[in-house]
DNA sequence: GACATAAATCTACTATAGTGGATTCATTAG
DNA sequence: CTAATGAATCCACTATAGTAGATTTATGTC
């Protein structure tokens, strides 16, 4: 599934599930969330796509929080995740590129797939990752990652393992494309 | 904070923190969030309340899934949980109300204050509470209760813990409105 | 100070979210 | 079968989300 466009319809199912296991009408979620009842309908056919505001109505009706409401969604992932299924977003102005390898909510790792290309670099504020270890594996190319405080540099097969949460910068300053894998451990 | 009136703000305040930490103008995250600049600075001063679709378009580009986006917008909570501030919803059909005393994303315990009113019962799919424990406590009236495929009767001060997900009723047959504490437990 | 440029906001418009009530569809009881 | 009722969708409308480009504001350099 593709991160962006099927959100709508991921949402919708999942709306319909809860509704569903509470034993709800459209009618009886609509009073309950103070929506009208055609919004609802139209939401769970995928054919709206629900504001921030509104959503948070129907998540509170079902007494669940946004984070959890999302992590229902995002967790129905099946445990196999195939290449033509990973999600891959593209800086359209520098070409870095980023694949999803394993993204499972409740899933204590994550792991992700940079491409940058040449002469590019990328900043990573220390708050992304608080709560979390990191690791990076240079896969083809060198990189150049300033963390803690100090430069260093890295080639093909060289894996860096990240200490204390601080801001981060990685740079590629060759003429070929670098590729680097992240692993995020959750705590 | 409100739980649904201020939604729009809290989410302006996390874009626009995570966009600070990043160093991004609004020019840079709309392209690469793919969203005109002019909605980015829309949302961040809370004058537009931002579609799922648009939501996840920013949540992609800042590399966050919907449910770690949300998260962190709700974990922003206080360590004390003030009684003026607990969310309360009251639904509107049958005057069940539920005072949301403790919950904290990340804190391993939810605290739920309950008043169902006189004749009302409520039903609890078993997928609601999936992955936690669960326990309730009668702090004044009569409540009937129907879990593990049993109805059992519980009286002031009375305490259950459930076993197993499965599905629940909780009933107040009596004259007069119950109130009961939930206790969740997160694995 | 002048000038250039980056960044944020405004403007006028189109597209669509959201509503209340009407209509259609599905189910149940007699 | 008919009639009643619950549930979902349609309809016509208003409100607002979302856009591209223009304008204003903020910042940096000389």
């Amino acid at each position: 599934m593709s991160p962006i466009v099927d959100f709508d319809s991921a949402i919708a199912d999942r709306i319909r599930a809860e509704r569903s296991a509470r034993g709800w009408s459209i009618a009886e979620l609509a009073g309950k969330a103070s929506v009208s009842k055609a919004m609802i309908s139209r939401i769970e056919r995928g054919e709206a796509s629900p504001t921030a505001t509104l959503l948070v109505k129907i998540a509170t009706a079902f007494g669940l929080t946004m984070a959890s409401f999302f992590s229902r969604i995002e967790e129905k992932q099946q445990r196999l995740s195939r290449l033509t299924n990973q999600p891959v977003w593209t800086d359209p102005e520098t070409g870095y590129r980023r694949r999803q390898i394993l993204a499972q909510s409740g899933f204590p790792l994550e792991i992700t797939e940079v491409e940058l290309p040449p002469c590019q670099e990328v900043a990573l504020p220390g708050s992304s990752y608080t709560f979390v270890r990191q690791a990076i594996w240079v896969t083809s190319g060198t990189l150049r990652l300033f963390e803690g405080g100090d430069w260093h540099d890295l080639a093909e097969g060289d894996c860096f393992a990240f200490g204390p949460p601080s801001d981060v910068i990685f740079a590629n300053g060759s003429d070929q494309p670098c590729r680097y894998t992240v692993f995020l451990g959750r705590m």
